[in-house]
DNA sequence: CTGAAAGCGCTTACAG
DNA sequence: CTGAAAGCGCTTACAG
C-alpha cells in the first residue's frame, strides 16, 4: 500500500459490498456495464469511506501515469510563473499532474531536463523551449509554446499582432520618432514582436531597433542604454519586447531628468507584476496564457488519446489546435497622455521625411 | 508497458541473460548480495539496452511514487520562480521530481491543492505557506518554508539577520531618518525583517514605518506613497522589505524628480531579477535559496525514510535540519554612495532627539 | 549466491 | 449485468 493514503482500495469496497473488484472498478469509472441500483450503493460506498484510486495502480495497468511534464527556458525570464501557473491549472483542470523541470539557462540542461520526465513516463510534455533549440521526437507527446513563426510551434500568442497594438497605440498618441528596444537579435518571439511593431507604423514614422545585447557586448552587462542622447535626436517614445527592458528604460531616463510619460512614453510586454508597481505604470501587451495553456494542454491530451495503447475509433474529431496556435494579446495602455498628441501638429512628417 | 518508454523491462534483462528478474533487481539495486560478476554482467546489459526501471511499477511495490508535491502560496510573488528552481534542483538531486500545485493567491486553494497533491502519493510536500494558514496535520511528511518565527516552520532564511545586515549597511552609509516600507502587518517575513532593520539601528536614528496595505486602504490600489513628503520631511532612506516595493518607491521618488542615491538610497530584499536592471540598481539581500532547498529536501528525506513501511532499524541519526532553519542572508550593496555619508557629521543626533 | 512466488492496486478482455 | 483471471513492472521475504 501507499504510504501516505488512507488504505481504501477497490478490493475493499469489492469486499465490504460483496461484489468483484472489476464490477467496483466499472462503476466508478462508469465504463462497463453495471445495473444503476449497484452502481449507486457502490458510488456510495466509494464516497462514504473516502476513496480514492491509487495513480500507481492505474498507471501500472493502463500505462498513463496522468502527468504531464513542463520545461522551461530559463528561471530569470519572469514570464515563468505565469506560465507555470497556467500551464498547472489548464492541466489540472484536464487531470493531469504537473511535474517542472528547468533549464536553468542552459541547453544542455534542457536536454537533461526532458529526459528526467522521459524517465518519469510523463503522459507528454509541454516545453518552452530555450532560444534557437529545436525539441527532437520524443517518441512522446509534446506541445511547443514558442512563437507562430517558429517551426514545430504548437500555440503561442501572437507576437506580431501583439506589436501592432503597440504600434497603434503610440501612433495614436501622435508618436513619430520611436525606438524599438530588444535584448536578443535571434529570439523569434522578439523578432515578431519587432516587426509586428514596425508593420503598425507608417512609412513617416522614425523608427531605430536599439539591441541591448549589441550595446552590452562593448559596455559590459548592465550598462546605461544612451536613451538620453536618443531622446536629444527627438524620439519620443520607446517600445521594449520586455516589460523588463521597459523598466530598465524607464529608470534610465527618470535618472536622466526626463519625465515619463509627459516628455517620452514607454511601453513594454507581457504585463509582469511590476508593470503596475512603477510610477508611472508600463502600458504593456498581455498574453492570454490561460487559452495558450489550455490549447497546448489540449493538444497533448489529443496526441496521448491518439496514441492509445489500444486504437481509439476514429471519430474524425481534428486535433483542436490545428491552425489555431496563434492567440491574440490585448493592450493594457496606461500612459495615456503624452505631450507629443499635443504638440504632434507642428511636426509634419514632411519636415523629418524630406531628403 | 508504459506508453511512452522504450520497452526494456527487468525482465527482458533477466531472460537475455538467463538469470531471474529477482538477481536483475538486486543487481541494479545493490541491495540483495549478487556475486560481483554477475552484477557486473547485469549492469553493463542494462546500460547496453538503456533500460530505465518503471517508477510506477516501483511506486506500486514499494509504496513510494519518489514525487515531492510544491505548493506555492501566491504567483504574484516573484520570488517564485526561484524557489521553485532551488526545490526542483536539490529535489532532482536527491531523486525526486516535483509536482507543482499552486494556490493562487486564495487560501481555499491551498487547502485544495495540498489534497490534489495527497491524491497523486506524493512522498512529500514543501509548502511555501500563504499569509497566516497553520498547515495542518496531512500524514504525509512536510517541510514548511516561511519564516523562523512562524510556528512550524521548518526551515527559511533568517530574515531579522537579513534586516540587520540592511540597517547596518544604511547607518555605515551615514543615514539617520530611515523609512522602513512593509506591505502587510500580519506577515512574519515582513515583520522579521522589519524587526531585525529596526534591531540593527541605534536609537539614534528616525525610523518611521510605511504600511502600503493602509495607505492603499485609504487611497486605493496602486496609489502614490506620498514618499517626497517624507523626503521634506528629512528621511534619506527608504528600505523596503521587498524588491518589489523599493522599485516602487525607486520609480515614485524619481518621479518627484528625487535623486537615487544623491538624495536618498533605496533598498530592498531578495534580488529579484529587476534589481539590477533598473538605474541605479537596488541594494538588497539575497537569499541562499539553494541551501534553503536542500535542508526542506533533506527534512522531508529523512521524514520520508522514519515512515518507511517497514520500519528501519534506528541507527540514531538525527534529523540534519533541526536547529538549523535559519538561513543567513547576503547583503548585495549596489547604491554605496550616499550624500548623507559626506554630510551626516552636521547632522547631531542630539538635534533631533532632544525633547 | 540465486530463484520462485507473492503481491502492491488497478483495468481489461473474456466468460457466464 | 456481473465475476474470475490475468497482468502491468517491480521488490521483498523466504527457500534452496
Amino acid at each position: 500500500m501507499a504510504a501516505n493514503r488512507p488504505g481504501s482500495t477497490l478490493s475493499q469496497i469489492a469486499t465490504s459490498l460483496g461484489v468483484s473488484s472489476a464490477t467496483v472498478s466499472n462503476a466508478l469509472s462508469g465504463k462497463g456495464r453495471v445495473s444503476a441500483e449497484l452502481a449507486d450503493r457502490i458510488r456510495a460506498k466509494a464516497a462514504e469511506i473516502g476513496y480514492t484510486p491509487s495513480l500507481a495502480g492505474r498507471a501500472l495497468r493502463t500505462g498513463r501515469t496522468q502527468v504531464l511534464g513542463l520545461v522551461l527556458p530559463d528561471i530569470a525570464n519572469p514570464l515563468f510563473p505565469q506560465i507555470a501557473q497556467a500551464i498547472e491549472n489548464a492541466a489540472s483542470e484536464a487531470g493531469y499532474g504537473v511535474l517542472i523541470a528547468d533549464s536553468r539557462g542552459e541547453t544542455a540542461r534542457q536536454t537533461e531536463a526532458i529526459n528526467r520526465l522521459l524517465e518519469r513516463d510523463v503522459d507528454g510534455i509541454v516545453v518552452v523551449p530555450r532560444l534557437g533549440t529545436r525539441i527532437a521526437d520524443l517518441g512522446c507527446p509534446v506541445a511547443v509554446i514558442d512563437s507562430p513563426s517558429t517551426p514545430g510551434n504548437t500555440v503561442s500568442a501572437d507576437h506580431w499582432q501583439g506589436g501592432q497594438l503597440v504600434a497603434e497605440h503610440l501612433a495614436g498618441l501622435g508618436h513619430r520618432d520611436i525606438v524599438l528596444i530588444g535584448t536578443n537579435a535571434r529570439s523569434n518571439v522578439q523578432n515578431d514582436r519587432i516587426g509586428g511593431m514596425k508593420s503598425g507604423l507608417s512609412r513617416q514614422v522614425r523608427v531605430e531597433v536599439l539591441w541591448v545585447e549589441t550595446i552590452e557586448r562593448q559596455a559590459g552587462q548592465g550598462c546605461p542604454l544612451g536613451l538620453e542622447a536618443l531622446v536629444d535626436r527627438g524620439f519620443t517614445a520607446f517600445a521594449a519586447v520586455s516589460d523588463l527592458q521597459a523598466l530598465r528604460a524607464l529608470t534610465e531616463l527618470q535618472r536622466a531628468g526626463i519625465r515619463v510619460p509627459e516628455d517620452v512614453s514607454v511601453t513594454g510586454f507581457d504585463d509582469l507584476v511590476w508593470s503596475t508597481a512603477v510610477t508611472p505604470s508600463l502600458t504593456t501587451v498581455r498574453q492570454d496564457l490561460a487559452t495558450i495553456a489550455e490549447l497546448a494542454v489540449q493538444a497533448l491530451a489529443d496526441m496521448i488519446a491518439e496514441t492509445a495503447p489500444q486504437q481509439i475509433p476514429p471519430t474524425g474529431r481534428a486535433v483542436a489546435v490545428a491552425g489555431a496556435g496563434r492567440v491574440p494579446m490585448t493592450l493594457i495602455a496606461r500612459q495615456t497622455s503624452a505631450a507629443v498628441a499635443a504638440s504632434s501638429s507642428r511636426r509634419q512628417p514632411s519636415e523629418r521625411n524630406a531628403p
